[in-house]
This record gives C-alpha cells, sequence and structure tokens, in this order.
RNA sequence: GCGCCCGUAGCUCAGCUGGAUAGAGCACGAGACUUCUAAUCUUGAGGCCGCAGGUUCGACUCCUGCCGGGCGCGCCA
C-alpha cells in the first residue's frame, strides 16, 4: 500500500469514527476526497480536501467540519500536526519517521517501487507504429513508437495487462506500388542498368537488395512478364523484407510488439463482411451517395456514385462513411473497423496511436468501436503531433519526391537510442516538438535528458567511491541522522507511486519524464550544497555514520530515477561519457 | 463551410483530471565559485493563464460563444 492510500484509509477511518460519534450523518457519499501532496510544501506533507467536499452534503461548513476531522488526524502516530488552511483544507504535518520509513520501503521493493495493481489486470491493446509496409521507419514514424511503446510499459506498470499490437497495412494500393518498384529494382538486379524510377514509385536505395533478391529468386522470368504474373509474388516479397526491415529499425529503439495482424489476412478471413453484417443487423448500413466534398474547388467535378456506407453519423461522425468502394473491393476503413473489431474481442480496452494527419478520421472508426461493441468497449485515439528536426536551430531539409529522408536508424546511429526516447517523452504526445540534433545531446542543465542521467551516473559514482573515501561505515544505516532538507528529497521520491497512477490513468507517460527532471533537479541542488558546505557532502570522511545514511538516501533517489526510466524504455547512466 | 489540436512569463514548455499566493529552464538583473563533489551555484524581477459569459464553496482546468495559429476534410492509406 502506498503511503498516500493509507493516509486515505485514515481518513475514512476518521470519518468513520465522526459518525460513530454522531457528529457526522451516516451515508454521506464520500467522492471526491483526496489525500494528496499541496501544491506548495509550505503547507505540510499532505493535504485534504475532506471538509470542503463533504460540508454541503452533511449539512455543516467546511471550516466547522475540518475543526471536528483535524483532531481525529492529529491523534495518528504518523501525523506530527493537522491544521486547518484557506477554506478549510486540512493540512497534515508527517513525523518524521514516516520519511524514513518510506526510504526503506523504496529499497525494499527495489525496481517494484511505483507497480500498482491500479490497472486490475485490465486487458489493453495498445496499437502503435503500424507504419505502411513500403520502406525503411523514418523520424514521421519515431514520436508515435516511443510514446506507443512507453504507454505500454506504463500502463503494465499500472496493473493492465497489455497487447503490444501493429497493424500491418499491406492490403491497400501503396503496396501494389511497391512491388512495381521492387520489379524494376528486379530488372537493374538482372541487367545492371540503373534503373529509372518514375513519379510515383519508391525510389528508395533500399529496395535493391528486395529486387537482387528477387533475382536471385525467380532468375529473368518475369522481366517481360505482364504485371498480373508477378504483382502477388513480389508484393509478398517485397511486403515481407519491409516488415523485416521495420522490426530492425524498432529493434534499434527497443521496440518489440507482441502481435502483427496483417490487413490482407484480416480480409482473407472474411472479417470485414462480417463486421458489415453484424453493422446490418443493427440498421447501420445502407446503400446511398456521398455529399460533394467541402474541399473541392467549385468548377471541379464532381459524380455522385451509390456505394455501401456506413451511418457514423449516428455516433457523432460528420458524414457517414463508405466501407466498399465502387468497385466492391474494401475501403481502408472497412478493414479497419473489422480488424479493431476483432481487437476488442481480446482485449477490455483498446488505444490506438496515430500521427496527427490523420486526426480527420477519429470520428468515424470510434464510430464504429461504439457501434461493434455497443459501447462497451473503451477506446481512445491519442494523435501524436509531428516532430521537426534540426540541426543547431536549422530545420533538416527532407524531399520525400527523392526518397531522402531522414530515417529513423540514422537518427539513432547519431544520437544514441536512449536520447531518442527521452526526448520523445518530454512533451505531451498532442503538443507539436523540435528534435535539435545538438541541443539534446548537449552535456547540459538544459538538457533534460542529460540532467537526469547525470543524476544517476552520479549516485553511481558516489557509491562506487564510498568505499574508499571513508572507512568503517556501519552495517545499518541510522537514518534518524538525516535532516529535514535530506527528508525532502524522499517526499519527492515518495510521489512516484502516485505520477505513475496519475500517468497510466491519463495516459500520458510524459508525464514521467517530467517528474524525473524534478527528481534529478532536487537531488542536483542538494548534492551542490556540499560544494559550499563540506559537511553536506554525501560522503564525508570523518562521519561514517551519516555517510552511511546519506548513501541510503542517494540509493533510493537511484532506484526512483532507474523505475522511472525503464518505464520510458531508457538505460539509466553508470558513468557520463 | 465543417471538424480536430493548440493559445500559460520576452522565448521553450509544465501544471498531478476542480484546490490555497499559477511553476521550471532559457534569456535579463545582482551576487558567489576558479572546482579533480566537473559538465556551475545562490538570488531577484518578470503573468488579464487569448477574450467574454456560465457552472460552484473554489476554474488555467469543465460548458457555451467569439478571436488568433496549426492540421485535416472524396471510394487515398
Amino acid at each position: 500500500m502506498t503511503l498516500y492510500a493509507r493516509f486515505a484509509a485514515h481518513l475514512d477511518a476518521a470519518l468513520d469514527a465522526l459518525v460513530l460519534d454522531g457528529e457526522l450523518p451516516a451515508g454521506v457519499d464520500r467522492a471526491g476526497v483526496a489525500v494528496e501532496p499541496p501544491r506548495d510544501a509550505s503547507h505540510g506533507d499532505l493535504a485534504t480536501n475532506a471538509a470542503m467536499v463533504l460540508a454541503k452534503r452533511a449539512g455543516t461548513n467546511p471550516r466547522a467540519l475540518a475543526g471536528l476531522i483535524g483532531p481525529k488526524l492529529e491523534a495518528l502516530a504518523e501525523v506530527q500536526a493537522a491544521e486547518i488552511a484557506g477554506p478549510g483544507f486540512i493540512n497534515l504535518r508527517l513525523a518524521p519517521h514516516v520519511w524514513r520509513e518510506e526510504l526503506g520501503a523504496i529499497l525494499t521493493a527495489g525496481s517494484d517501487y511505483g507497480r500498482s495493481r491500479a490497472g486490475h489486470g485490465v486487458r489493453v491493446n495498445v496499437e502503435y507504429v503500424s507504419a505502411n509496409p513500403t520502406g525503411p521507419m523514418h523520424m514521421g514514424h519515431c514520436r508515435g513508437a516511443v510514446v506507443g511503446d512507453a504507454l505500454a510499459s506504463l500502463l503494465e506498470y499500472a496493473g493492465h495487462q497489455v497487447t503490444r499490437e501493429y497493424y500491418v497495412n499491406d492490403a491497400g494500393g501503396q503496396v501494389d506500388v511497391l512491388a512495381r518498384s521492387a520489379h524494376l529494382r528486379y530488372v537493374e538486379a538482372l541487367t545492371g542498368t540503373e534503373a529509372v524510377i518514375p513519379e510515383g514509385l519508391y525510389p528508395g536505395e533500399y529496395l535493391k537488395p528486395v529486387g537482387a533478391s528477387l533475382a536471385a529468386d525467380y532468375g529473368d522470368r518475369f522481366v517481360d512478364a505482364p504485371e498480373s504474373e508477378w504483382l502477388v509474388p513480389f508484393r509478398q516479397a517485397a511486403v515481407a523484407a519491409m516488415m523485416a526491415m521495420i522490426r530492425t529499425d524498432l529493434a534499434l529503439l527497443g521496440i518489440h510488439h507482441d502481435v502483427f495482424s496483417s490487413e490482407a489476412e484480416v480480409q482473407a478471413a472474411g472479417k470485414p463482411d462480417a463486421a458489415v453484417a453484424a453493422l446490418a443487423a443493427k440498421g447501420l448500413i445502407y446503400e446511398g451517395e456521398l455529399e460533394r466534398p467541402k474541399s473541392l474547388d467549385p468548377h471541379d467535378e464532381w459524380e455522385p456514385v451509390t456505394l455501401t456506407l456506413f451511418k457514423s453519423t449516428q455516433f457523432g461522425d460528420d458524414q457517414d462513411r463508405p466501407v466498399k468502394k465502387s468497385d466492391g473491393s474494401w475501403t481502408y476503413f472497412g478493414a479497419d473497423m473489422a480488424y479493431h473489431y476483432q481487437k476488442a474481442q481480446a482485449a477490455d480496452q483498446l488505444i490506438d496511436i496515430w500521427g496527427a494527419d490523420h486526426a480527420g478520421t477519429v470520428k468515424r472508426i470510434k464510430a464504429a468501436v461504439a457501434a461493434l461493441t455497443d459501447g462497451a468497449t473503451p477506446f481512445d485515439v491519442k494523435l501524436v503531433q509531428m516532430v521537426q528536426l534540426l540541426r543547431g536551430g536549422e530545420p533538416v531539409k527532407m524531399s520525400k519526391r527523392s526518397g531522402n529522408f531522414v530515417t529513423l536508424a540514422d537518427v539513432v546511429e547519431e544520437v544514441g537510442k536512449d536520447v531518442v526516447r527521452f526526448t520523445m517523452l518530454t512533451r505531451k504526445a498532442e503538443a507539436q516538438m523540435d528534435f535539435d540534433f545538438a541541443k539534446v545531446v548537449e552535456a547540459s542543465k538544459d538538457n533534460p535528458v542529460f540532467y537526469v542521467q547525470y543524476a544517476h551516473a552520479r549516485i553511481r559514482s558516489m557509491q562506487r567511491k564510498a568505499a574508499a573515501e571513508v572507512a568503517d561505515m556501519p552495517e545499518r544505516a541510522d537514518l534518524s541522522l538525516l535532516d529535514a532538507e535530506e527528508l525532502e528529497l524522499i517526499q519527492l521520491a515518495a510521489q512516484f507511486p502516485r505520477i505513475v497512477e496519475a500517468a497510466a490513468s491519463a495516459r500520458e507517460p510524459h508525464r514521467i519524464a517530467f517528474y524525473l527532471g524534478d527528481v534529478a533537479a532536487a537531488f542536483h541542488a542538494q548534492y551542490n550544497k556540499g560544494n559550499d558546505d563540506p559537511e553536506k557532502r554525501f560522503l564525508v570522511a570523518h562521519r561514517p555514520d551519516l555517510t552511511r545514511a546519506r548513501l541510503e538516501l542517494a540509493a533510493a533517489i537511484g532506484q526512483i530515477v532507474r523505475n522511472g526510466l525503464g518505464i520510458m524504455g531508457v538505460a539509466a547512466a553508470e558513468e557520463m561519457a
């Protein structure tokens, strides 16, 4: 049980006691009552809004109610003082031994400190990356990949059962384009003359090995053959090669999905038919025409066509959406909706991580999931904004036409996995972000990646040196030697479990990064006090007992940093380069 | 025209799902330090939280309407 849960229980007991005493009516709804650290540390260690929330329901006023609750809490051994403040807050100042015990709890729990069962084992499917299998991962995919992966870890840490899933879009027109592009490289491999890649096909060099491999497999039999003979095998081979490359790229970031689902297989298994039948049974499918798109110029031509439509407007969409094209094949949406239906059968909740450029299609897929599951499966789409790549403040030039984009592999090679992952989590997902190659590797306190890593490395450094610098340290630490300033670090560290829970329920992994920045800053500040006053150093040669206690404190801070970085998928630095 | 996201210190951004006097870094002002505990430290100033209403004990946070910026809006994927 976390410290916060414990005090919530204390508060409940105090309220129960007031009911028994006849001071408080029985059966008052306690929803909304919280025990939290106050924003302003001068207000104490913990504060509760109980009196303000319950006063009206109990037919009294906040300060009067606080006057009843306060003394009950003050009577606890763990509480040094309970003060009523402001409109009716009850501020608690905890006994120092509470923080000393929490320090021990951090070290005892180790890598599990902060792990919780708040998620109750709920099965959550997180779908992320799902980049089209037409080329290597580039930086456009990177942020969604990191955010999705960190979110999955965060949810796991908070007690959910998580499936990490990748949807392979191997059924649309762009994989045919891929197959044709591979065919050109195939001919190139056989003839040895540089292929000319026409506009609209994929020009990237990464298809050369695919062409060579196809040449080795098939010889020259498809050089002049009609497309209908080679399109399917070339497509399969090319997609497989692209997926292998994408998996390799993802592995560079430490990302490994549990499930790869193929759009082609979803279609081949008849899933879209089943989904449409299910919707039709609810009266949500009809034959109709789409309105003329608003984005068209007035003089552009528009021919209305009768299509199979899903009544997504009944679930908040702006217009009904086609599930089939006029040629009878499935639209992307038709298959995607069936795919989400499939995911919903093996999970209690669904989360998709999408790039912001797909924002316009959120409503239709949410409508489809709501319709197919009768609203029983919570479904979130998290939109991740684009990343602008900079180098020393100057935008990095990229040209999609020439296939000259910055690949994820290039970036990881240049700055490292940990820097990429941490940096991608230093903004909330829906805020735009700059990624400056120069700044993310800067060794200064302006760079949160560095500052957090440095804190951990410093702790490791002092642990390595401790025995050599301070002789005769006692076996057991006497934590009562720690002063109030030092215990404040533990107060901050003790917030980790609730940060994890809040971040998980808000589905915002960036909160972990910001919290670690706070922890690092607080640690560095404490450490820096040793510059002015040698007695405040962590390692004090003539005070083995004090050193021992401070090492315990440092170890706890290091543990928090490691646990937080672990959720983010970032390795903690043992030393700075 | 419609939809989504954003609007917080000069700049870049947090703000713990509605709490108390809205925070941090950079930049700016003033001090300190000259270092093998290094990749600085302390401190100060800086705000109509885009605007206007509403909800309530209480709003940066929730609702409505405006203003400003970005993105998106055929049967593409």
